[in-house]
DNA sequence: GTTTATCCTACTAAATCTATAGGATAATAG
DNA sequence: CTATTATCCTATAGATTTAGTAGGATAAAC
């Protein structure tokens, strides 16, 4: 299940997207729009502010923006922020590889072929999908 | 993550479908030569068998077999059943549909787009893999 | 009737997720 | 300079889920 967090972060990326301008945005009126609890949002936009999405600007007319394309944000990479791993084990993960902890030998472990495959499938899905694809009237399927 | 219940799950369905003979085995067979917990793995067996995946047999010479052939065990159905809905938010699942409840509309949904061909690439390669596709030497990628 | 192994419910412990509290910091306006 | 505004940041609390355990009931074999 995708969690609250990585949710949540998407709809504010795509609520900053739809913008023409890239004035700043206060948490406030995301949260609001969005449905989301304003102080959650707030650890989550810094997150994002954190890791290269977003910048902010403190006091009066402050707020969170943009400081990339939408076009230029793959879902691969907001996916390994928010949400973590794409891989649904360790040991075929990309840029968190660790040894399962339970295995004595990943070339004898009967998912891993499996776990590899939906891996794949998941980075083609993410990795041809940009903050703009996310934005507008959605494009059903 | 693939939950830990899964992982022994599959482990296990595989350790079953991998001897040619379908007399019952064990859970501490299966336990130790999975490195399982075994009062784990009886809970984990329990429901396979509940959702007719597995017979099983008590007292001496008892244990729990296979009652299909691997080949018409879709991971999709095994998946379902041990971790849950594949989609990875409720308003996608073609199993397990549910309004999402902090969505106000699904039609004005920005990840809604995502989440469907992100559920639908998992779903691909869930269908197109059966539980004799885990056997064996594994198929690198 | 004893042994063996599954069946079943309930419960506990640990981890993770979601959300909140409350003050520190910095920018703006006057 | 001072008041106001809005982000910054750490810590923590509450809720939920996951992982694993306890302990006896049931049924089959010998």
């Amino acid at each position: 299940m995708l969690s609250k967090k990585t949710k949540y972060g998407l709809k504010a990326l795509t609520f900053l997207a739809k913008r023409e301008s890239r004035e700043p945005i206060q948490i406030a009126e995301i949260a609001e729009s969005e449905n989301i609890s304003q102080k959650f949002l707030e650890s989550i936009l810094l997150t994002l502010r954190r890791n290269g999405f977003l910048g902010s600007k403190k006091g009066k007319g402050g707020g969170y923006y943009l400081i990339k394309d939408p076009e230029d944000i793959p879902m691969t990479a907001v996916m390994r922020v928010l949400e973590g791993p794409i891989a649904m084990v360790p040991c075929v993960s990309l840029n968190f590889y660790e040894k399962c902890d339970d295995c004595p030998d990943e070339n004898t472990c009967s998912i891993f072929s499996l776990m590899l495959k939906v891996r794949d499938a998941n980075l083609e899905v993410y990795r041809n999908t940009s903050l703009a694809d996310l934005i507008g009237i959605r494009a059903n399927g």
